[in-house]
DNA sequence: GTGCTTGCAAATCGTTTGCAATAGC
DNA sequence: GCTATTGCAAACGATTTGCAAGCAC
């Protein structure tokens, strides 16, 4: 369901460059997060994770950090529930499931991603598919 | 883009009563405002809105029946965005575009809702489809 | 009359902002 | 040294909750 993304410690590095983003300690702390556990954390749970782990960071360079990710399209927030958003460092197009029983937020990678026909006029940037329902595991 | 649903004043009571949803004043007013306004409003434009036209309503009444017509698969909440939930009385399945510049969520109702194959073991309850842009206004 | 609904005020929670201290180059 | 970044505390905005008063049947 939730794949692990296999990418060799320091490469984030070279990712963060690429889009235009200094790797400064944190940045590369909060996106390697995002890489190693796929679980499409919201904020709040990236900085108790990192509290854990590094001397200091602070909920505020949490959102920034978050913020400066999307921007530049290292990371892709998640709207698929009321209150919060999720964070997935995984940016190619891909389903996201949640089950309403234990909150879980899954990849489905398996399921096509659907081509959809861009009306005319518009630009599309992004889409997005979400699903709700039941787990395997709830079920 | 953003069709008007033509349902006979009058007859949004008998949608209520078929979903197990007794037609106070109320919810009544909510419903009839999401159909006669297909621009997935927030809660708090819905109770402005009504506020200009209803004796008395409060927004702690607006969220309750928002809830509560959720809850019954009346409407449906829309996670389009940040910080704050959209409604649309239009539950059948079709698509959804937020402009970045303008603000607006347009419907795509002429563009065909994929078919998604369902993973075996999840129970899709509901599938929302989103995506994000430039409107032909302003592009 | 009993239970459900309303509505005010206060609480809650995710997120942003102002600003002074600090790190990066 | 100059600029960008951090982090605390406070502000903010959407939504929920507690509870007393009012309405539906």
């Amino acid at each position: 369901m939730t794949k692990k993304q296999y990418m060799k410690p320091g490469a984030e590095k070279k990712v963060l460059l690429e889009h235009g983003v200094r790797p400064l300690k944190h940045r590369v702390a909060v996106y390697r997060y995002l890489l190693d556990n796929p679980i499409h954390p919201t904020a709040d749970t990236i900085y108790s994770e990192l509290k854990n782990n590094m001397s200091s960071i602070s909920r505020t360079t949490v959102y920034n950090v978050l913020n400066l990710l999307c921007s530049h399209n290292v990371v892709q927030e998640i709207a698929i529930e009321k209150n919060e958003m999720r964070y997935d460092a995984n940016v190619t197009n891909h389903i996201h499931f949640k089950c309403f029983e234990c909150g879980h937020v899954y990849d489905l990678h398996d399921v096509t991603f659907p081509t959809i026909a861009v009306p005319s006029g518009f630009r599309i940037d992004a889409v997005q598919i979400n699903m709700t329902g039941l787990c395997p595991n709830c079920s």
